[in-house]
DNA sequence: CTGCTGCATATGTATATACATAATATTTGG
DNA sequence: CCAAATATTATGTATATACATATGCAGCAG
């Protein structure tokens, strides 16, 4: 039993977390309600709400209404990633930062991009085809389509000077979107332009981004090799 | 300006949502503060302070005492991806899952363990490598390091039985971890297990978890060629 | 024995109030 | 005029209270 009271949710969430790894709290079992816990830490229920409640957004538990608060059997199932801003990942490891574009140009889209954008393949939709450098060195390559919908043209000449990126989260909202993590080998244009090998294997990640189900732009990253992208749990 | 009083957090967040996707609160704008948010959606502030908390915490605001609160300028930059519990991806998909264990040996482990176990090259690490499939057809393969301090002898022959982590899981307590996702070629005896191709590019995730700086184990996942992790954000 | 109904209970949330904390803005002393 | 002390302000949090909502479970009707 604990005698001095606990002052703050958070150190509520810290003795809870603590009975978890200690193993008092085993996965699977049922932990006392609320109302006991605040007695027993001798603080409201709100604060022992408010650290349960966090708990279980970061998967830790699993709380139902009646039912009551379970230490989750599989407690690793969720980890938030942090999606580069590449200039910022770039910068934040003291290394220059670099941009080229590549290629802008309005061409029908295949098949895999007039799906996502939901136009016919006859509309034309922009492509572009830019690299992001480190201290020089090729660092990841983006592939992108953007519905001219959300850009003029006369917007489209900016990005001569910044990356469609940067220039889009400042300039159109999005409501949705979907990301993916992948794996794929280089192609012979990928492998010269990433200057590593053909068909070495690459870490992708695919980013959709929508507003209100139109679908804005899809981008591919490719990044170069030996590239991972990494969280703590 | 709205009449009708918002009565859940839910809807002052969705409110709140509302007025940035419309771009009548853009990026980098400071919005009014609690007090006054309040006022104008009819509510108390604690209310408005949960709806702005949580927009925060997704990374969509930027919430400074005294200072205020702001759009933020690079509202992606988190994405929660769930990490899957191997045995129930397989089936969600309606698929059979199969597990097999390979190999489980104690034996001195490689510069690369030795490192994050902490322990020197000369003390023996079980090491255990097992393949999971699906419908029969491999799925992912699981290559294992593990500290003999936290199983015993007798339970290793378990995971002729059931996966390492699925045993794990429930019966090891964890504080801490990283997580890393990469891409990798596959070797000749990976692409053998694997049923795939040498050199062909393979998603991994690696995965250590430890308690109290103490590694328990580090895991690598090596998964079937076209797998890839998603999310919507 | 089966299926429905309703009660008990644990979490979920709204509210007013009060105070804590961080950080900017202002005033004051040198 | 600059720097240190102080006031102001926005968010952060704790509390008691009240009610909402989901749902497990017991008891009842068929």
């Amino acid at each position: 039993m604990t005698d001095t009271p606990f002052r703050s949710w958070q150190s509520v969430q810290k003795e809870v977390l603590a009975r978890i790894h200690s193993r008092r709290w085993k996965p699977g079992d049922l932990i006392p309600n609320e109302a006991d816990l605040a007695q027993e830490f001798g603080c409201a229920r709100a604060t022992v709400n408010r650290a349960l409640q966090n708990l279980a957004d970061e998967g830790l538990l699993d709380r139902r209404r009646k039912a009551g608060t379970r230490v989750a059997t599989h407690p690793v199932r969720k980890a938030t990633m942090h999606i580069p801003v590449i200039r910022q990942e770039i910068a934040d490891k003291g290394q220059e930062y670099g941009y080229e574009l590549i290629r802008s140009e309005r061409v029908p889209p295949p098949a895999r991009i007039s799906d996502v954008m939901e136009s016919g393949r006859r509309t034309r939709v922009q492509h572009i085809v830019c690299i992001h450098t480190a201290d020089g060195r090729p660092y990841v390559l983006e592939d992108r389509w953007l519905n001219p919908k959300w850009v003029s043209a006369e917007d489209m000449s900016i990005f001569n000077e910044i990356s469609p990126n940067e220039w889009l989260v400042t300039h159109v909202p999005v409501t949705e979107g979907e990301i993916k993590f992948s794996a794929m080998s280089a192609s012979k244009t990928e492998a010269e332009l990433l200057s590593c090998e053909e068909g070495e294997a690459l870490f992708v990640i695919e980013r959709t981004t929508r507003n209100k189900q139109e679908a804005i732009t899809s981008v591919r990253l490719i990044f170069c090799r030996g590239y991972r992208i990494e969280t703590t749990i």
